[in-house]
DNA sequence: TTCTCGCCGTAC
DNA sequence: GACGTACGGCGAGAAT
């Protein structure tokens, strides 16, 4: 008869990861966020599932010091606090694993793990096979012939054969590896210079760390030389990671019995955290056709079929549609395939341009896009998927004007809370759905191996893609309510993001013509100025470097020529940013030299250089990506090439600009809003004074100027107007005192003086940046004008470095997010008056508070 | 050779 | 520690 089993999960690993590793951007409608909870409680539902065990026991660590503490002060010393939204976490987890009916552990003075370790050790006496649930490696030496490990980060088993292949050493040695090789998240310094390799290799050679010790000298090369440096730290390291299996605990292995759940206090916590589908269980409302539906994935590979399809697509109220392609850049991806799903777990494959070595025939392309078009084309049949604005664009490229675009995911997802999480398909299938998606490197591999989707083989193919489209149908189906229940939000996502996706995949397809002739010149002459500085560099340090290293820098410096140290890096060393240059420019020829050099590189490498070679061999354009879904604050994002910060404020930065042209016979227009931040500062905070000086036209920095210095307006000089602006953008910003200061190479107190001055003057102002932090600790989020939130939990924190960090986003955000809600209204006014055929023109780039159009010369 | 991290520097 | 939001290039060191 098989032994009886003991399942023990490490809590706190499971907490962490879920909270860190996942950042799953779910919250109550209060603020508190939960996904670690839920990650964790999700684990704890499979184990349960899968193993139906009787015995099982979650093992948290209890707060305060442990006896490890004791022997090594630095222990754990490097940890971050726990950040806020997860503390509350943890004490939740610990109240739903008690209503649960499941055996929570925690014993003060250990860790969890010596918990666990005492445990392992008791049911191997007891006759009980133990399975330990954590991703912490410090576990694997309590593998044995009766205890295995499930390895949570990617659901290995790793019983001892396992831990010998994983590690190169068996369990038994794990301490003396650990020793060896340290544990940075634990502080336990180790070995310099080794790694898992080395370590694994010399206890397989030795037999065991004592052994090592003894013969130590051995060991050749500078790797022998640090195990010899260090050797006296190794006996304290294998104490620090050996795990102690003798603690004395309350209740013995064979007791940790799972018992009755306690509904009511479940009902309690499921309301109170919002975890809708979990209260529907325990009412019993649960559907339970939904538990086991095996997906039906079909593959479209005849007419036959695609007739049934297209039948379903239009009978069904939604269906959802994605794109497989050979890039990820919609400009030159070819489409290899379209998925379809029309309700939960019934999704199709529509394979269409595999080309492999015998890959089955497949419907003609054009055939097949073809039969689709009207559906595809009709407004009136419902679609949604996830990013649609990557396989509208695919379609326009096959001559199809995809419509009936009523959800995209990725921004119902944004729009809910843009800062918990990233928006992709698989974290979101995780976060909402607990889904475990196949991976995309899965299906096709990754890095030089990764195969580009035509070639990979149809059956993985229909897997992958058409769990896609179920996914994202399911995720519509899960983020709806949510919405709805949130009206201003709802609206922001119906009226504002989602007609934007079209936009946006408009201008990206109409891209930015440049001059690659032009730009290539400006690159030859860079890299001579370039070349003639470093040899200026190199006679003036009597020595060749690389210029363009910050640690060769620092050594030439601060070592060599003896330059006074003013600042450091936030990692203590000696900084090279280019203000202490700049201070140093002054006194010594090299950093001067060094600060030139710098900018023309970066000129050089990012622009010049770079920007040819984004052409577009179809197009002869430069097409930029605009992410929609990854700033906090609302703002749209540009990547390859990010065409939102091209330079301007230097002549050879204008140069660089000067490369952006328009088609013959075409003209640029670029329009910006003028000062729009503190336009909404004044707007939102009502200050008179403020709101006076827009409203007279006045130019706002010589009138906060004027104000501030207590001079007329015409009497401000030039270094009074300086001085203003950079109060005027401080404030934006929640600058401090100190930052205006530095900003301003003034001493604190004047800097002081000039905000109390200026806040007396504009008492509006300071009123509304105080109320905001009010709002944010009493409601958890701030918003913009048009009611996009942002979440800050940290703004409760006790961490003062946190919670300041908070107050200035609580400032900020409203202000550059409804900035970004304001342009995309524009952005939306502007295309539709286009649309109406006003004049010969198209949107080709937005830069934040900027919109650029290339515009028939008459129509200019 | 490839990947990750930290630093730095553009933009608004 | 001190000014918000992004993207991306480069060097360095570790892992492969």
């Amino acid at each position: 008869m098989a032994a009886s089993q003991l399942i023990l999960v490490d809590g706190a690993a499971f907490l962490f990861r879920a909270y860190h590793a996942i950042r799953a951007p779910l919250s109550t409608a209060g603020g508190q966020t939960t996904h670690a909870v839920f990650g964790m409680l999700n684990m704890l539902r499979s184990l349960r599932a899968k193993y139906q065990p009787t015995r099982l026991a979650v093992v948290l660590d209890a707060a305060g010091k442990t006896f490890r503490h004791e022997l090594y002060p630095d222990y754990k010393a490097n940890r971050p606090p726990m950040p806020e939204d997860l503390r509350a976490q943890w004490d939740y987890a610990r109240r739903i694993i008690i209503a649960l009916g499941i055996p929570l552990v925690s014993i003060p003075g250990v860790e969890a793990d010596d918990v666990i370790g005492t445990l392992t050790t008791q049911a191997r006496a007891l006759n009980l096979d133990t399975l330990i649930v954590s991703g912490d490696k410090d576990l694997a030496q309590l593998v044995n012939a009766r205890a295995v490990m499930l390895d949570t980060k990617n659901n290995m088993r790793l019983d001892a054969a396992g831990v010998e292949k994983k590690f190169g050493v068996p369990p038994r040695l794990i301490t003396d590896y650990l020793a060896l090789v340290g544990d940075a998240s634990d502080n336990i310094p180790g070995i310099p210079k080794v790694g898992p390799k080395t370590a694994a290799a010399w206890l397989q050679k030795f037999g065991g760390l004592d052994e090592l010790i003894a013969r130590a000298d051995e060991i050749a090369g500078k790797v022998g030389e640090s195990l010899r440096e260090n050797l006296a730290r190794l006996e304290l390291s294998r104490k620090l990671v050996a795990l102690k299996v003798d603690v004395e605990l309350d209740c013995g292995a064979d007791e940790l019995r799972v018992g009755a759940p306690d509904t009511a206090a479940l009902r309690e916590m499921y309301t109170e955290l919002e975890f809708h589908a979990w209260l529907q269980e325990l009412d019993g409302e649960a559907d339970a056709a939904n538990a086991d539906d095996a997906p039906k994935y079909e593959t479209i590979l005849n007419e036959k079929s695609l007739t049934q399809w297209l039948a379903k697509l239009r009978r069904a109220k939604l269906f959802a549609v994605d794109t497989e392609t050979t890039s990820l850049d919609a400009q030159r991806a070819e489409l290899v395939g379209i998925a379809f799903a029309v309700k939960k777990g019934e999704a199709a494959y529509l394979p269409l341009q595999h080309n492999y070595t015998g890959a089955p025939p497949q419907l003609a392309l054009q055939f097949a896009l073809k039969k689709l078009r009207p559906l595809l084309e009709d407004a009136g049949v419902a679609k949604v998927g996830q990013n649609l604005k990557y396989d509208m664009q695919i379609f326009a490229r096959y001559g199809i004007a995809l419509r009936g675009v009523t959800h995209d995911t990725m921004l119902m997802a944004y729009v809910l809370d843009a800062g918990k999480s990233r928006h992709d398909l698989d974290t979101l299938a995780r976060n909402y759905l607990g889904a475990a998606p196949i991976s995309f490197a899965a299906t096709a591999g990754r890095g030089k191996n990764q195969l580009t989707f035509d070639q990979v083989h149809i059956e993985n193919a229909a897997r992958y893609a058409a769990e896609d489209a179920d996914l994202a149908l399911q995720l519509q189906l899960a983020l709806a309510p949510k919405l709805k229940q949130q009206p201003k939000l709802q609206k922001l996502y119906a009226d504002m993001e989602l007609p934007l996706l079209t936009i946006l995949a408009r201008i990206e397809s109409n891209g930015v013509k440049i001059n690659a002739n032009m730009l290539a010149r400006q690159s030859a002459e860079l890299a001579a100025q370039m070349t003639a500085i470093e040899r200026q560099a190199y006679a003036v340090a009597g020595t060749q470097f690389n210029i363009a290293s910050p640690q060769q820098i620092q050594h030439i410096l601060y070592e060599q020529q003896g330059l006074g140290v003013s600042r450091k890096t936030p990692k203590g060393k000696p900084s090279t940013a280019i203000s202490v240059l700049q201070e140093l420019a002054a006194k010594h020829e090299l950093p001067r030299l060094i600060l030139e050099h710098r900018g023309l590189a970066k000129l050089k490498s990012t622009y010049t250089d770079k920007l040819p070679g984004q052409i577009n061999p179809r197009t002869g354009r430069v097409h930029t990506s605009y992410h929609q879904a990854v700033a906090v604050t609302g703002r749209l994002s540009s990547a390859t090439p990010n065409l939102q910060n091209i330079p301007i404020r230097t002549a050879a930065g204008g140069a660089i600009r000067a490369a952006f042209i328009a088609e013959p016979n075409y003209k640029l227009v670029a329009a910006d809003y003028s000062q729009i931040e503190l336009r909404i500062l004044a707007h939102l905070s009502a200050d008179e004074g403020l709101c006076a000086a827009f409203n007279r036209g006045l130019d706002v920095h010589r009138a906060t100027a004027a104000e501030v210095f207590g001079v007329p307006p015409e009497k401000v000089d030039a270094e009074q107007r300086r001085r203003a602006k950079a109060i005027n953008f401080g404030l934006i910003y929640g600058m401090s005192a100190f930052g205006l200061a530095r900003q301003l190479n003034i001493e604190q107190r004047e800097a002081r003086d000039y905000m109390e001055i200026y806040f007396a003057r504009y008492p509006r102002v300071l009123e509304h940046m105080e109320e905001l932090k009010t709002r944010a600790r009493e409601q958890g989020y701030v918003e913009t004008l048009y009611g996009r939130r942002m979440y800050l939990p940290e703004i409760n924190s006790r961490n003062m470095q946190r919670r300041k960090y908070a107050e200035r986003t609580a400032i900020n955000a409203p202000m550059q997010g409804s900035a970004a809600d304001l342009i995309k209204l524009a952005m939306l006014a502007v295309d539709k008056w286009l649309a109406a055929g006003h004049c010969d023109a198209k949107i080709i780039m937005q830069v934040h508070d900027e919109l650029v159009l290339e515009a028939a010369a008459a129509d200019a």
